[in-house]
RNA sequence: GUCCUCAUAGCUCAAUGGAUAGAGCGCUGGCCUCCGGAGCCAGUGGUGCAGGUUCGAGUCCUGCUGAGGACACCA
């Protein structure tokens, strides 16, 4: 709608004035009467805005357009609100043109201990982009990048071997139920090898499962190991060499960071063996073999390495704007006011699959989803367990469930939907603008990567549909009345469900 | 110390640089002979501080204050 809008008015410029002016359309506030607005006004002469309001009215969608000071304020005819609207419910996709591959990787926690709470912001935060990306029309690849080698799979296995033997792990080593339980399995004469490469299947098959209970879906798992089986490290390692800001010192190789970061940092240690900052560039390289554009979702004490890693993407010869990386912070679990303590030397840790079975995949995703990612989030674990008004998930489901319910009723009735809206009251233009917006949103989830937009959106048409529902009967026996009204909510229903649908929430249809 | 993110109602949070800053919870008072009261309505109450850019700033820039995080030849 707001980008149709655009068009109407770049081309009425284009044509009176014959000059190309940037301006931005948005919703009107309600004191206007209107429907849409724009500040194209601030930047023409009270003249200029005067014939570009008399065009306009000329135009076939518009019942009014009306300038005020630096708006130019339109209400759009029904007629055209329904064509939108109509094009906003129906289940035609976005032709798959999108010539860009994107390949968004999320989660890739190291294979040595369960999934926690804030591993599943990440996983759900990219699960849900992935689809919105998909919805719109991208070709989406959604990966998980296993760390399973380097130093702490070799703690983990001398964890493993450390807790068969009933003995304390090392320093920096790992102690926990899944460990024990791998302790129990493992047979004697294995050796460190071994007993690491049980550790991580066990592990990670565990997190599979953590992954299903929160319904968060992969298409592949990405081994570091195998950029060392492929010899993509040393492919990687003899193209970076040649660049003058790798260099040689105290025996180690180097990648000089000016600019992007606070200090150099070492590529392959003294002793030869490479650090797992190579492995990322390898695993970037790799990544952009497959793909055209990047979105790596890292959790935000991650931070620092962004800038070393967009370098060294360019020293490599891609575009690092075609890298995009967001962070998220970090969640603080509650139970009402009481601050679960989730750190792993504090014994009690509570892991994303024992929250996940507390609250259930919809609350967990519903919260996880519902602030941007750069803002930190506090999980009230109480709160998301409470079926009942405060929460709202089912404030959401069930505009949907009452909905099925009308269309129940409707069907008992014989009253049947019509696809009109001649006789719909301003209320009801209300809510098809609003299903109407649908679009643009999902469109500023991707621009953003922030799908908590959605989750806004949702809460604002559920209060409309509520609000609506209380003081009109859909069904009466005004047999024209009702059809155009069923019609109106079918759509209210299809947005409902599809949006859940994109956030991986389950829409009831009884509750 | 250096760097990153955040700061909006009593609480948890919204607001592509736009007009009169929105929800939920809490609190106060109303609404079920009715298509689902897991709901609705009314009232209550807010942009941390100081500058700057702009026709217009919660939003952008600088400084300050406060909270969290990052600063390994670990990943």
């Amino acid at each position: 709608m707001i980008d149709f809008l655009k068009k109407i008015i770049a081309r009425t410029i284009a044509d009176k004035f014959g000059a190309e002016i940037p301006f931005d359309i948005m919703k009107a506030p309600a004191f206007t009467n209107c429907d849409y607005a724009s500040n194209i006004a601030s930047k023409l002469s009270e003249g200029e805005a005067e014939i570009l309001r008399a065009e306009l009215s000329r135009t076939p969608y518009f019942d009014e357009v009306r300038f005020q000071k630096p708006f130019v304020n339109f209400r759009v005819k029904m007629d055209f609100l329904k064509k939108f609207f109509l094009d906003a419910i129906s289940d035609k996709k976005p032709e798959n043109d999108k010539k860009e591959k994107i390949l968004i990787e999320f989660i890739s926690a190291n294979p040595t201990g369960l999934l926690h709470i804030g591993h599943i912001r990440g996983g759900v935060l990219g699960d849900v982009l992935a689809k919105i990306l998909k919805e719109l029309g991208w070709n989406v690849i959604r990966e998980y990048y296993v760390n399973d080698r380097g130093r702490q799979i070799k703690l983990l296995a001398e964890s493993v071997i450390a807790r068969s033997r009933g003995k304390k792990p090392p320093e920096d080593g790992y102690d926990s139920e899944i460990i024990g339980k791998i302790a129990d399995e493992i047979k004697p004469g294995l050796d460190e090898k071994e007993i690491a490469k049980l550790a991580i299947g066990k592990i990670l098959s565990e997190i599979k499962k953590d992954l299903e209970l929160a319904k968060i879906n992969f298409d592949s798992f990405f081994s570091e190991s195998r950029l060392y089986e492929t010899k993509k490290v040393d492919e990687v390692l003899k193209i970076l060499r040649k660049k003058k800001s790798v260099f040689e010192k105290d025996g180690a190789i180097w990648l000089e960071t000016e600019g992007c970061d606070e200090k150099d940092r070492v590529l392959v240690k003294k002793d030869g063996e490479p650090t797992y900052f190579l492995s990322d560039i390898s695993y970037h390289a790799e990544k952009f073999k497959r793909a055209d554009r990047l979105i790596n979702i890292w959790g935000a004490d991650h931070h620092g390495y962004v800038g070393r890693i967009k370098k060294s993407v360019a020293l490599l010869g891609k575009n690092p704007d075609k890298l995009k990386v967001i962070l998220y912070q970090l969640v603080r679990l509650k139970r009402g006011k009481e601050i679960v303590k989730m750190s792993k030397r504090g014994g009690s840790i509570l892991l994303a699959r024992d929250v996940l079975k507390e609250v259930g995949k919809d609350a967990a995703r519903f919260f996880l989803l519902s602030r941007k990612a750069d803002a930190q989030l506090d999980f009230d674990l109480e709160l998301a367990k409470e079926k009942s008004q405060k929460n709202p998930v089912y404030y959401i489901q069930y505009v949907h469930a009452r909905i099925c319910s009308v269309f129940e009723k409707a069907k008992s009735k014989n009253i049947a939907m019509a696809e009109r809206t001649e006789l719909l009251s301003e209320a009801e233009r209300e809510i098809l603008k609003t299903v109407c917006e649908f679009d643009g949103i999902l469109n500023l989830c991707a621009r953003e990567f922030a799908p908590h937009h959605l989750v806004n959106y949702l809460l604002d048409l559920s209060k409309t549909f509520h609000n609506y529902y209380e003081r009109n009967r859909i069904i009466s026996e005004d047999k024209e009345l009702s059809g155009e009204r069923l019609f109106l909510i079918y759509g209210v229903r299809k947005i409902i469900k599809k949006s859940l649908g994109l956030l991986g929430i389950s829409a009831p249809e009884k509750m």
